[in-house]
DNA sequence: CAAGAGATCATCT
DNA sequence: GATGATCTCTTGA
């Protein structure tokens, strides 16, 4: 299975969050942050692989709802970056929210990952809850330590290998995002994505 | 079932 | 000082 390349995340943000919904989120045991994640509690040194099931656009400086439109801020910065970084940040007190980062430099915007579908058989038993945005961070053990580092190498542990199939415009399904109601006319945006009939989608 | 509250703290004003 | 790209538990119909 192929990794996927920084230029992949170099497009249109829509485009690029359709385009991830059926490729694997793969984890090595442990990975390189001090949080125990799925592959390192199982013990078998194997990696683990989760299909990307539920997305969210976050896109460019007007959108109300990104974290990118109050102007660029010492958290939001990664979003301003380059394509391919991984942007985690912490949120409630409590939970941590993984996105990569899309676009070219300076143009803010980035895909949140807010549900995954574990495939490795190593994992299935222990990994049945990734059907949300901060639950799937607390399973793959991911957490600051990311923030800012590429996802499309295997270097830190973590990147995203393509899918098996490329889903039809029919196979997804776009609604608006979770928890955006702030975010005037930009709450309408149908700007979420899910692969229709996946039982671990966060929301129908 | 649906709705509401509480948890809990980094980040921004 | 207020709030949140959430989750879980409790309440009540």
């Amino acid at each position: 299975m192929r990794i996927l390349r920084k230029s992949f995340y170099n497009g249109n943000t829509l485009q690029v969050a359709q385009d991830l919904l059926g490729c694997f989120l793969v984890v090595l045991p442990g990975g390189k942050s001090r949080t125990t994640n799925a592959a390192h509690a199982n013990s078998t040194k194997r990696v683990c692989k989760f299909k990307i099931v539920e997305v969210e656009a976050y896109n460019g400086p007007n959108d109300l709802a990104s974290h990118a439109s109050q102007g660029r801020t010492e958290r939001n910065s990664i979003m301003f970056g380059k394509p391919g970084i991984i942007y985690v940040y912490f949120t409630y007190g409590m939970h941590y929210m993984l996105n990569i980062v899309t676009e070219a430099k300076d143009y803010p915007a980035a895909v949140l990952i807010r549900a995954v579908e574990p495939i490795s058989h190593n994992v299935e038993r222990i990994a049945h809850n990734t059907n949300g945005p901060a639950k799937l961070t607390k399973i793959l053990g991911i957490d600051k330590f990311f923030n800012g580092l590429p996802i499309y190498t295997k270097k830190y542990g973590l990147w995203v290998e393509g899918g098996d199939e490329k889903f039809k415009n029919s196979q997804i399904k776009k609604a608006t995002r979770i928890g955006v109601d702030y975010a005037g006319k930009y709450k309408d945006k149908k700007w979420r994505f899910y692969i229709k009939g996946n039982i671990f989608v966060s929301k129908k």
